[in-house]
DNA sequence: CACAATTAAATTGTGTGCAATTTAATTTGA
DNA sequence: TCAAATTAAATTGCACACAATTTAATTGTG
């Protein structure tokens, strides 16, 4: 169903084989020229684009019930493990920054989920606390990994191989 | 470096294990219950949509000197194959809707990289055509891929295997 | 102590993604 | 044939991401 072979070539930056690329397409029209780089559906980090994407959009029926969004979610769950944080370390942990949560966090604000207080010690920060209702919202996000699992339809030990790669991945991206 | 335990447990939408889970955190503060799903070291979507943002960040560099955002270079590597092809289809391969497509392509058009012309015969169709711009473009893309395997610093084997695993998570996803 | 350097958030501006709706053209079927 | 159904894009509205800049508070240093 899927072609095998990403995105680039060789390792080692210089070295490009030009042969042993192949294989035609799932797609409808595409046409590729054997041996080009640039066949969309040979690419590692389209696939991966495109399953984040997909990700979002299957959370998204599962999270409208709670009333969040994803990010707003991966927001909740770090508060409910660390209430309180302030807003570098909840960045730190999502890999966000503050000109995505600042906003994110807000709305939430707006839902009444948390509150955004300023530091006691340090006026600069600001200390991110679940409201009562923001607490209690875990009881009905506990089942959604479950169901998550379910929509993915693939044995742990395969998404367990496939977190392992990404984060090994992610590692290699951000160390600059 | 990065724990293993995904998002959610054990399959079939039913049976849940609520042992065999634990270890600890990578980041910062997170005093985690062992046994929780809502643990965010733990979830698959995450690592995903964490290693799909720093794919898009990664690439950033790179496309500047082709002036084009990562979804916008996606556009270019169909046209490359597929010059005169229609939006719908356009949107097939690489799953993306009118909404996203229309003002990203109207974006490629004010820079001159394509025209979006009205179907001959029929006037709803939109059909993309490179201006000989946007087919020059295409030497100075070749190179991408291969510095985004260079970023990667992981053996094309590993980075198939996760193409693969994308891959089989994507379609499943997206079966309604 | 004063003031430059640093730090934490917030702000600004651009470009996605996508649900939902609208517009306009084409096709279907009574 | 001609109105209803379908289809392809476009539009609208909202919520991210993130680079770049700004604001305000704190820290470091002579």
């Amino acid at each position: 169903m899927s072609n095998d072979k990403v995105d680039l070539k060789m390792s080692q930056c210089e070295e490009v084989d030009h042969a042993s690329v192949e294989s035609c397409s799932t797609h409808s029209c595409s046409i590729v020229e054997p041996g080009s780089n640039l066949a969309i559906e040979k690419q590692l980090c389209f696939s991966l684009y495109s399953t984040a994407n997909a990700i979002v959009r299957a959370y998204r029926p599962m999270l409208k019930a709670l009333d969040l969004t994803y990010p707003q979610y991966l927001v909740m769950i770090v508060l409910w493990s660390n209430n309180g944080i302030n807003i570098k370390d909840l960045g730190q942990i999502l890999h966000l920054d503050s000109g995505t949560l600042t906003p994110l966090l807000k709305r939430l604000e707006s839902k009444h989920v948390l509150t955004r207080q300023r530091g006691e010690n340090d006026e600069r920060v600001r200390e991110i606390f679940l409201t009562e209702q923001g607490i209690n919202l875990k009881n009905q996000a506990e089942t959604v990994p479950e169901k998550m699992l379910c929509k993915a339809k693939l044995p742990l030990e395969e998404l367990l191989e496939l977190k392992k790669g990404c984060d090994r991945l992610f590692e290699n991206l951000i160390a600059e």
